[in-house]
DNA sequence: CATTGGCACTCACCACCACGGAGTGCCAGA
DNA sequence: TCTGGCACTCCGTGGTGGTGAGTGCCAATG
């Protein structure tokens, strides 16, 4: 079957690829490659694999290179799913044990995939529209001043200053403390906005009526402020040195794109539950200053419910297995902190 | 006066150099800055300057290029103010008035030092060390588990997870709750350790005793952590993409150093308050790698008591007037804003 | 019909060389 | 003390030829 040889063929040029970043020709690939047939025959496979566009030739007498389509077919049909170390297993999980916060476990994430992958890391902060209002506490700072705190089930806790329009009482605090929290305690955080909302709206003969409003605003601000739903943290920038090479079409835009995380969020894409990996290859992402560079994602979460999106971005020619079983790793155990806190 | 021509030339030069990235030849000095004598006369300067350290030159036959002394000289003795534009004083003070709490009024610093400067840009969180507690909240999220919220004059906001030996009742927690910010409020960090710590050893007869002592324990914890002693947040680093040429030499272990925060604060270096920047040139830093990159910084904080550290990093050759400028305005605005919180 | 050895061909890469130009140091004269 | 002149140094550039890895094609083979 010649088919097979060839699929052989492409996935030894990838690996080579990959391991020596220089074209790859005939006659190197049959020797470290046990393929058992002549190079010839094998500059047979690449020209048809090179007619079908999985891979091209820099220039005329030099070896070949794999295409983003090549790419595709490798991470698609050709991967063997390449399992950790122990040593690696065992250094991940007592990394991210240590956590002590939310904060510490996505910068402990970031750091673990950084390094395991050598690639530049980017973990999402859990996003606020899936979580649940675990309770709001509301702290009197100065006679018209307090602070609203708002703890949510992921653990993130969200603050905001309000002033007052009058003098704070401790028992009307009391009142509105214990009221927003049975508005809002366990509600998603969409129902929560709603129905505080509604708890704004106080008749102007309650006492509640001049620090409801205010109050009510901040939260439900906090609740849907968009700003904190782009929260990501990112690491291994100086992996990028490792480019070398490339640096004007790889490294500068990528620099770029780190520091704008929004172009960052889309880029990851949309979380994947279940343990997915999604593979985007070159060209294939949103942005075109970008295709160079690839972005290995999935999502976490506690139960598989995927609050948000970690991943990895690096160069298309990347270690596409190693990466992938890397961020599914350390996705299965953030998600397993997250469910336990 | 020759000395004082002699300066003078080492300012044209140093000003030329920071412009072109160039080594900087006699002919084009008089050219470009009326310097009123030859080029000859130039050249006999240069000699002294070069034989005093100076200035050298990368090879026989082709400019100067000021030493670290050189810039040092320019920077302690040669440097005029140079006032910021009205434009770049209102944008600074419209994007940082738009923060909503204290890690935005990081992350905005940090984007604003590097947009200004075009440079790397590192802004240190507030150091608890120098905060005082401003109020301590205790939430029961579970029978036996509580969330343990500080938080601190700065604006700063710790929390930790306290896992219980006994059941949660509600009054025992008011009480605690009640004499926790009673000892804690208002004192210094460290202060407060020590006086928790008292607060910790109850009579084994109180109803407390199960309860203070892990909450104090946590709180202890919070407040003398140093992991949130080095958080810093860093932005620009797609300013490096600008160094173009000396790759290996500077870029590749600045962006080494990005990602070790304790590098950073030891090369951003000990706060300094009332408007006063430190610049570090080069070499005069802790860190031989970085002998290629300058630190200009300064403390902030309000009332000028120095919370912590801002500044900018990059190549020795900088525009050291226009960033020590920058910096010192972006810390004045922070300051202002801590100062209101 | 797939595979193979052979062969001519194509280029990137490197080393070598020549040369123009920017910049210097030094010296003699103002 | 400054200036013009002059010889000298080297970097950078561009052209040239050789080498080698790699290719495509073809005829021969099982």
């Amino acid at each position: 079957m010649q088919e097979e040889r060839r699929l052989a063929v492409l996935r030894a040029i990838v690996e080579d690829y990959v391991a020596t970043e220089e074209p790859v020709g005939s006659k190197a690939l049959v020797e470290r490659h046990g393929l058992g047939v002549s190079p010839a025959t094998v500059r047979n496979d690449m020209a048809v694999l090179e007619d079908e566009g999985y891979i091209t030739q820099p220039h005329t007498s030099a070896g070949r290179v794999p295409t983003d389509k090549g790419y595709r077919l490798f991470v698609d049909r050709l991967t063997t799913v390449k399992p950790m170390s122990v040593a690696e297993k065992r250094a991940v999980s007592t990394f991210l044990d240590g956590a002590v916060d939310l904060d510490d476990v996505v910068q402990r994430s970031v750091r673990v995939l950084s390094q395991l992958t050598r690639q530049v890391a980017v973990v999402q902060y859990p996003t606020l529209s899936r979580s649940t209002v675990r309770h709001v506490e509301l702290v009197a700072l100065a006679p018209r001043r307090l602070l609203a705190v708002l703890i949510l089930s992921t653990g993130r806790v969200e603050q905001r200053l309000v002033d007052l329009e009058a003098d704070l009482d401790d028992d009307v605090l009391a009142d509105l403390r214990l009221r927003v929290n049975q508005t809002a305690t366990g509600q998603v955080i969409a129902d929560a906005v709603t129905a505080l909302r509604g708890l704004g709206d106080q008749p102007p003969t309650s006492p509640l009526a001049v620090y409801a409003a205010p109050v009510v605003e901040a939260l439900a601000d906090a609740m849907s402020d968009h700003r904190s739903d782009e929260r990501i943290a990112v690491g291994g920038a100086a992996n990028l040195a490792r480019y070398g090479d490339s640096f004007d079409s790889a490294v500068r835009p990528l620099l770029e794109a780190l520091e704008e995380h929004v172009v960052l969020l889309k880029l990851l894409g949309e979380a994947t539950a279940g343990g997915m990996v999604t593979v985007r290859i070159g060209a294939e992402g949103p942005y075109e200053q970008l295709s160079a560079t690839s972005v290995v994602a999935t999502g976490y979460g506690p139960q598989d419910d995927a609050l948000a999106t970690l991943g990895v971005v690096g160069p298309t020619r990347m270690d596409y297995p190693g990466t992938m079983t890397a961020v599914r790793a350390v996705a299965r155990y953030v998600s397993r902190i997250l469910d336990e806190a």
